[in-house]
This record gives C-alpha cells, structure tokens and sequence, in this order.
DNA sequence: GTCTATATAGGGATAGAC
DNA sequence: GTCTATCCCTATATAGAC
C-alpha cells in the first residue's frame, strides 16, 4: 500500500499489470501490452520476472496474505462450532480488506480459469494448499448445521457482488457502501 | 432442455463447448480441443459457426433469455419501490433458474473478461443494451433506499456463491441445497 | 457436411549485445 | 537493467477438394 516515491520497476510492473489484467483480462493482456505502458519492451520483463504468469502469481500472493490472517484468526478456534460463531466478526473483516483492495479482488473475481492454472506451479502450491484445504474442511464441517454452511457460502459472494458492483450506487461513497454491505451481511446470519 | 436423441451436430458443438469453456476457461480452449472431442476436425466448426466467439455468444443468448424473462417481469411493476418490493420473488425465481441451469451460470462465472467481448458484436447488441441498461437503472433508481439497492446487489451474489460452491456440500443434494439458499437470501429482505 | 492443407498472425520466451 | 533480433509454437480462419 506503501506508494513510495521511488517505486521500484518491479513494483510498476506490477501495478501496470494489475489494472490490465483486471480491465482487459489476464489472457488478452500481452506482454506487450505491458511493457508498453510501461515505456520499455517486453524483453525488459524478463529481467524482473520468470514468465507472465509469474507476474500473475505474485498478485495472487497478495490476496493470499491477506485471506491467510483471516484464516490463522478463524483457526485459533477448535470446534467447527465455535468457527461458526466466530464467521460474522471475520467476514467484517474480510469486508474492510474487500473495501481496501477493490481491484485486486476484482481481478481475481474475473480471471478465475487464469489463476486456476498457477495451482500447478510449485511456489504456489505451498502456500495454498493449507488454506484452500481449510477452507474446504470448514465448508464441510460436519458438527456446523449445513444451513449455515450454505449461509457462510452465500456471504463470500454476497459481500464481493456488494462491494464491486459499487461503481453503480454513484450516490454513495466506500465508507458508506461498506456500511450498508456490513448490516446486509449481518442479516444473513440472524 | 430438451435433449433429443438425435442431437443436431450444432447442439452438440454447443454442449461440448460449454464444458469445456466452463472447465478450462474460454480462452485457454482452443478449437482444435472441441473438434477433438466431437469426433470431427477445426474446420468442420466453421460450417456451423462462423468464429469461435460465436460460439460463446450463442451458450451466452441462452442466459439472456433466462435474465429477459425475469426482468420483463419486473418491468411490469412501474415505480422503483414496486420493483424493490417484487425482488424477493424475482430473486427467488432467479435461484431455480440458477439451481436449473448451474453450469451455464458457471461459465458466466469464470469467463466475465471473455464475455465482455462481445458487448462489441452487432448481434449481442441489440439484445443486450435494454437488459443491462434496464438492470442499472433498477440498481441506481433513486427512489430505492440505498440500503435496499445495496442488498438486491449483494442478492446476486449470494445465491450465485450459494448455488455454486454446492460441490462442497456434498451431504446435501440440489433440491436441499436450493431451499437453503433461498432462506438465506430472504433473510437479506428483513 | 466434413476433410486436408495452408495462410496469417500473435504470443511467450531466449540469446546476446550494450 | 534494458535493448534488438529471433525462435518457436499455437491459434484462428480460409480455400478448395470430396
């Protein structure tokens, strides 16, 4: 979040390739299209990244960071029950980090095959299998009531539809918006 | 829906695309994949349809109608506050449609940058610009309490992360599954 | 209605100079 | 750290025979 002044080319590469990926998709932004905006060649790239999909992997790893504290906090807790009880205050904030990276969950709601494929890189693997795996296994959770279950599945969608089709409730601001999807998401879980 | 026995090759095309569309994403399925699974070769595509987007525009007519019905319903109603207050029953249509036609909405799901695409093709146009105009408008009617607005957005989501994480439960079968999502999401309506 | 063969283009990636 | 040049592959699409 820290834009320094003095951001390092890797940094920019980044940035540039977020907003592309996210407005035009991953597979129809080239390198090229990359390198361009950023006033230099594909070549370039290179020197700063393995490949393109490495450059799709790091901003994934960004996403990652933030679900795994979600993750770790839920985690403190035993029983699938206490998980359960423990959902609301978690989504809360998962809603503040959704309000805080709009873009970057934007761009994985609309690469979703794309980032399917990074599951075969080995980088990845590591550090995604324990948090998709624990997320499954609490989706599943047997000693949860499935009804909750659904509802802690329909909250995920509810917040990220919510928060992104934001641009259309031109009348309100973040802050606002993030209010309102908050007290909506609360209800599910009453 | 109606499966015949003899399946016109174009259906099948049509079902094999889908497949595999929503499986390994639209961009990263090459003709030559489909031709494969068909039995057939590249070439044969082209007599039947005429690129590959055109294919995908045709598996994306048949959610519009399904969007066309349900808002021709709603434009029934003449005020925004009519129309907030039929939302519940809409989105409660909404969901069989989606419990109804699942993988459909998947390919929707994980293709959004793909089907953007298309918004430039004359044939799309036509059918498109009244629905997706006439759905923002509903979402921006000044006359809804944005809170309201706010949670018919967050709706959509809801049932689609619902319906769509199913794979999860895999103690509950659809008809089950169905009728918790649509408790959850009228609890957004309270 | 389906085939073979081919045109054409664009993308990712590497080599090697500077 | 960035460039030029190039390789190589795969994809869409078309032409024209059967």
């Amino acid at each position: 979040m820290a834009t320094t002044a003095k951001e390092s080319t890797r940094e920019r590469i980044l940035d540039i390739a977020l907003e592309l990926f996210t407005e035009h998709g991953y597979d129809k932004t080239s390198l090229r299209d990359i390198a361009e905006r950023l006033g230099t060649t594909k070549a370039a790239l290179y020197y700063h990244f393995k490949s393109k999909a490495d450059i799709l992997l790091e901003l994934h790893l960004r996403l990652h960071d933030i679900g795994r504290v979600l993750l770790e906090e839920l985690d403190a807790y035993q029983t699938g029950v206490e998980r359960a009880a423990a959902w609301p205050t978690i989504i809360n904030r998962f809603i503040d980090e959704v309000a805080a990276n709009r873009e970057l969950v934007a761009l994985h709601q609309r690469n979703q095959n794309a980032l399917e494929d990074l599951h075969n890189s080995e980088r990845h693997r590591a550090a995604n299998e324990d948090m998709e795996q624990q997320f499954r296994r609490l989706l599943s959770s047997p000693d949860i009531p499935v009804a909750t279950r659904v509802r802690m599945a329909c909250s995920f969608g509810a917040v990220i539809s919510g928060m992104l089709t934001g641009d259309l409730f031109v009348d309100i601001d973040t802050d606002e918006l993030t209010a309102h999807v908050r007290q909506a998401v609360g209800d599910l879980f009453r």
